[in-house]
DNA sequence: GGCCCGATACTCT
DNA sequence: GAGTATCGGGCCC
């Protein structure tokens, strides 16, 4: 049975309930299946001043769910064939959210598996759902999930064992290389720092289009 | 094991 | 028309 967070839970500052949701779980249902991620990995995006939030831009048909109640999911399209899912937070008309950039499986590993295209069921656990693509392939996310509110019923977010800081490690939010400073740097990304489900590697620097080889020198 | 590159379509200037 | 909150294969160590 859903035992989803309440909305109270998204609508604080962005940056509390990203630390906090470490450690909850992601339910999926479809098709009388569960399917179920403990969250270990997400980034905060906060708001218009954030160059590195879709926000930046002001209020777009894109953007107009990051402005509207908390607790629903914002899921956009990026690269032209990759899914993102986001909780939004903060009261309706401050612009925020949380983007859920991995899970460690728990159940439906088998579902997970052929959302990811691997025909044998013995894929990796650790290969499931380790980034933001990667979970929202595994666990059937697309556009249509976009708005739709993380109590239930297709898809919620349940409460977990607290993740305690001890294990917590913090980092600049991935991708974010080109935004303006100094939010290309805010070191807004929550991890579980000893899992193996998180975004495997580290620095996807890459910046230099055109360019061959690197020109070192500044 | 790490780095580089291309794929692909939608959003906003 | 440019830029993108990524992924996986290919290549070279």
């Amino acid at each position: 049975m859903p035992r989803p967070l309440p909305r109270s839970f998204y609508a604080r500052e962005t940056l509390t309930v990203a630390r906090e949701i470490l450690g909850c779980v992601l339910v999926r249902e479809s098709g009388g299946e569960l399917l179920r991620g403990r969250i270990v990995e997400v980034e905060a995006y906060v708001g218009e001043e954030d160059k590195a939030c879709h926000a930046r831009a002001g209020r777009t048909p894109r953007t107009d769910v990051l402005y509207g109640p908390p607790g629903l999911a914002y899921v956009y399209l990026t690269y032209g064939m990759h899914y993102m899912l986001n909780a939004v937070t903060e009261p309706a008309g401050r612009p925020a959210a949380v983007l859920i950039r991995a899970v460690e499986p728990l159940d439906g590993l088998d579902r997970m598996a052929r959302g990811r295209g691997f025909s044998n069921g013995a894929a990796k656990a650790h290969l499931l759902t380790s980034g933001p693509a990667k979970l929202c392939q595994a666990f059937g996310l697309d556009l249509r999930q976009n708005r739709s509110d993380l109590r239930g019923p297709e898809l919620w977010i349940e409460p977990g064992a607290a993740v305690p800081d001890s294990r917590v490690a913090v980092s600049p939010r991935i991708g974010c290389e080109t935004a303006a400073k100094p939010w290309d740097r805010m070191p807004w990304r929550f991890y579980e720092a000893d899992s193996p489900f998180v975004t495997p590697g580290r620095a996807l620097h890459r910046k230099t289009q055109g360019s061959q080889r690197s020109r070192h020198k500044e």
